[in-house]
DNA sequence: GTAATTGCAAATACTTTGCCACGTA
DNA sequence: TACGTGGCAAAGTATTTGCAATTAC
């Protein structure tokens, strides 16, 4: 492991609105702008693509301008305000993404080189999705559904 | 966080038999028989439900019998062997359990509380997994399908 | 005998916590 | 001013690696 190709993925919706919607939503639940907030959500914005925070703090808007240990709670309280989707992948580090109409999008990962392929199909689980937030009561419902397998190129080996 | 209740589940299939059946494919790859083999594989398939090698470390039949980093080295030959399904559940440790004919459930986590609940109800992806196997030409596919929200509890605090 | 497996020690990586200083509203 | 947020240091926890010793076949 690890090369984890992304494909890449058509920006759906202008980055700096997404930022801004996100941040409105925020200052609702009594969070404050600040710098990082708005860098890490726009390096979020940008990519449209699941990043770690890892990742996210080497971007140079973020890299020697904060402490990793800010985006690591800041990230946390954006997934716990529904703003991110954490995504686990089978890696050490959790993924995130923005959550936003067209954000969702389900994965095919080798188990053996870990690489990382978008699945452009429609999404079966919606209906199962609308049952249970009926039957369980649980509410801001999301799903992840990831497709483990070994790659041709594996196969090979 | 962080109690985790899984739901019980019924034993499936003859504990004893599912571990001689694992180890016969193991076999056949060239791997060997060994104590831990058969307590890693014995303890999975009496719990019938996934573990954590933390967990499985501190069983009886392991814990003090063998040294930790054995039971990592192990549990991911079996992963890469076809044997155990990974488990990421969104917690700081991975989970494993055999695969077998009726071992693969979905998931419902809570957000803020982390309880874990098996969904029971037909899971609707067979058709895409069937697709992908076609497509992609990805071999031994399995797939994690977890949904994430609030749970009643949580959210009236 | 040979190759797979193990134990032990140490390193790595991701994440969390405490505490006090700081900045936003 | 007040409370949410940030920096820094340290700890916590899961996982990985190297290498020599051991064990299964």
């Amino acid at each position: 492991m690890q090369d984890c190709h992304h494909s890449s993925r058509k920006a759906s919706a202008d980055p700096a609105s997404v930022v801004e919607e996100c941040i409105h939503h925020i200052r609702g639940l009594g969070m404050r702008r600040t710098r990082t907030l708005e860098c890490v959500l726009s390096e979020l914005a940008k990519e449209n693509m699941p990043l770690t925070i890892g990742e996210l703090a080497q971007r140079p808007s973020l890299r020697d301008q904060c402490d990793p240990t800010t985006i690591y709670r800041l990230v946390e309280r954006l997934h716990q305000a529904g703003i991110l989707r954490k995504l686990g992948l089978h890696e050490r580090a959790m993924f995130y993404e923005i959550i936003h109409k067209d954000s969702h999008r389900d994965y095919l990962i080798c188990n053996q080189c870990g690489n990382i392929t978008d699945i452009n199909e429609a999404c079966p689980v919606e209906t199962l999705e609308k049952a249970l937030k009926e039957k369980t009561g649980y509410r801001n419902i999301q799903h992840d559904l990831v497709f483990y397998g070994e790659c041709p190129r594996c196969a090979e080996a």
